[in-house]
DNA sequence: CTGAAAGCGCTTACAG
DNA sequence: CTGAAAGCGCTTACAG
């Protein structure tokens, strides 16, 4: 209803403040610029004059101007997964700690939707990509496109095989997790991995085979499923599981999410755990230490993590090292394992 | 080491592209117009040309000149936390449905990093701000910010009581929990909020202590605590709820976290819940139904939420509504409610 | 439909 | 230290 416009609606610009200020807009740049500010009465008041009105330059003027933004474009699943959520805040944290903003954006681990939204960093001209997204299939039209177009870009947590990646020692956790049933005296022991073409799930059993290869027990097919990261998931296996003729005593599992539910499965039907299921996570997530049964679990690093994507995207000196950096994961131990009931 | 770099270092420009294509830059542009696209051959040919060489527009340019982003500036107080991850998506789905863009920023409920990384965005010229940290303190200098500058915003979840707000009815889901608990016969209720300047907390206990009056019910100050929305705040005033030389039989808590620690605090000191102990949450995430006692929740829409922050931002007709838009919550029945031992 | 021109808000050699 | 000028990569009246 009302006519008037009290609120300027355009933010003021450098022009505005350098007129205010009584100097030229050059001037007035100078004494605002962040790194080499000018000094003098004159940058002074600028510089007054510019907080005064909450002035703030127009980053997409002074990126296109520069060629570059400081952005790092950050593409995880889904923030609702915490995991996800605790590697984009540290990416943050990182990111600030070298001078750099980061844009996030989320795929749900579809292709289609990873380039549809991939692209839009893109047209931001981020000066980089941190992906947490990777697939060993090769399915992953946007990561192509970055290459194509020869945009830096490091992998976190999982890796195409190929890229410049900062993972954990996934293979070395899921020994840890193993051996750890193993040492309680379980010989059946299930794993439970997330989808196919994640390659923190093959790692995460490649680590559980080699335990188990080590201490000479067998992995029969019915003992290994794979699905997605969900809780629900969890609940899913965990039901198939506790309905084989011979059921397990122990489970390892390539997340806390499908730990729950492979906790909540076995609650349900009445399954004690640990006293007759033993259940090992990975990631130790915040609730794993306050679910009813607090939940071992494979502690990751997620700040050294995302330290180094960041250095490895940010380094790009010409030739990137052909091994992932590796971060040593540690096991968490509470109460969710017990020698197996006899 | 190596000196050759293979991959083009810069991105393609319009010229680029209208070179390649043999048109001036202004055909080249009017041919890749997202809404009214040119048509004819020529047209045809630089879209083509366009398409093979993986040609996207400087987003920062283009909003330069045309004088608006397309972005909308998400605030949350952290993304760990899941319902902040929950309204944060949804408001991302609800934002690409109207033609936005939606880029995020943290603040861990520091008012001073509130304005520094707000700013960020600012800097950015997002078309307006939504915002779920909004305190009843006043506390928020980036919000007195946005309002001196007469950027368009609204606030979801949270009000600061005057701003455009999208919010769930709280004072009612607050009277559906507790009622829910008064009808299984409980008498001695508390009440755990989160921090005091969290307007969602604030009429949440509204609606619990409207409920039990109504009820007859006395509330005495031992039953209410604050402090913020955490696990380990819940595990914390748990404890010393069930310290009490008269435990109430019945909690209500601000939001699932807090719930879960309440419970976790119960199972440890042997309480059984809901045998001895009745819980009620809000928010309803997704852990909720996957407890070792599946919980019961009222569920928050976030996609209604989120759909009318946006409606509020956009509209932005001059005057806004003074009224918030409220939604309704329900409550999830699950079984974590029982009638109170005797 | 087409092209030439102006301009969005900055930064940064350049010359003083 | 200062100002005048050029230019980053786009879009959009303007004239044809």
């Amino acid at each position: 209803m009302s006519t008037d416009d009290p609120k300027p609606r355009r933010a003021l610009t450098l022009n505005d403040i350098a007129a205010l200020a009584g100097v030229s807009r050059s001037a007035a740049s100078r004494a605002l610029d962040r790194k080499a500010p000018v000094k003098g009465p004159k940058a002074d008041r600028v510089r007054q004059i510019a907080a005064e009105h909450g002035y703030v330059p127009n980053a997409w003027a002074a990126n296109l101007r520069r060629q570059r933004t400081g952005l790092i474009g950050v593409v995880v699943s889904r923030l609702t997964d915490t995991p996800m959520a605790m590697i984009y805040e540290a990416v943050v944290e990182q990111a600030a700690a070298r001078g750099y903003q980061a844009a996030v954006v989320s795929t749900d681990d579809d292709p289609r939707k990873a380039l549809e939204r991939g692209r839009l960093l893109l047209a931001q001209r981020v000066d980089g990509f941190v992906l947490t997204t990777a697939r060993t299939d090769g399915a992953d039209p946007f990561l192509l496109e970055l290459q194509e177009q020869g945009v830096p870009y490091s992998l976190v947590m999982r890796t195409d095989g190929t890229g410049p990646a900062a993972l954990t020692d996934d293979v070395a956790g899921g020994g840890l997790a193993t051996r750890h049933l193993i040492e309680h005296g379980h010989r059946r022991i299930a794993y439970v991995g997330g989808p196919l073409y994640a390659s923190s799930s093959q790692n995460r059993e490649a680590g559980y085979r080699r335990a188990m290869e080590e201490a000479g027990l067998p992995v029969p097919p019915e003992l290994v499923h794979h699905s997605d990261f969900s809780i629900d998931a969890g609940v899913d296996v965990g039901r198939r599981l506790l309905a084989l003729a011979d059921v397990p005593t122990a489970v390892f599992t390539a997340n806390d999410s499908l730990a729950i539910g492979v906790m909540f499965a076995a609650q349900r039907a009445g399954v004690d755990v640990p006293g007759r299921l033993s259940i090992v996570g990975y990631t130790d997530t915040p609730i794993a230490a306050r679910l009813s049964v607090p939940l071992t679990s494979v502690n990751v690093p997620f700040d050294a993590l995302a330290a180094d994507a960041l250095d490895l995207l940010l380094a790009d000196g010409g030739d990137r090292p052909a091994a992932p950096r590796l971060s040593d994961p540690s096991l968490v131990v509470r109460d969710s394992v017990a020698a197996p009931h006899r």
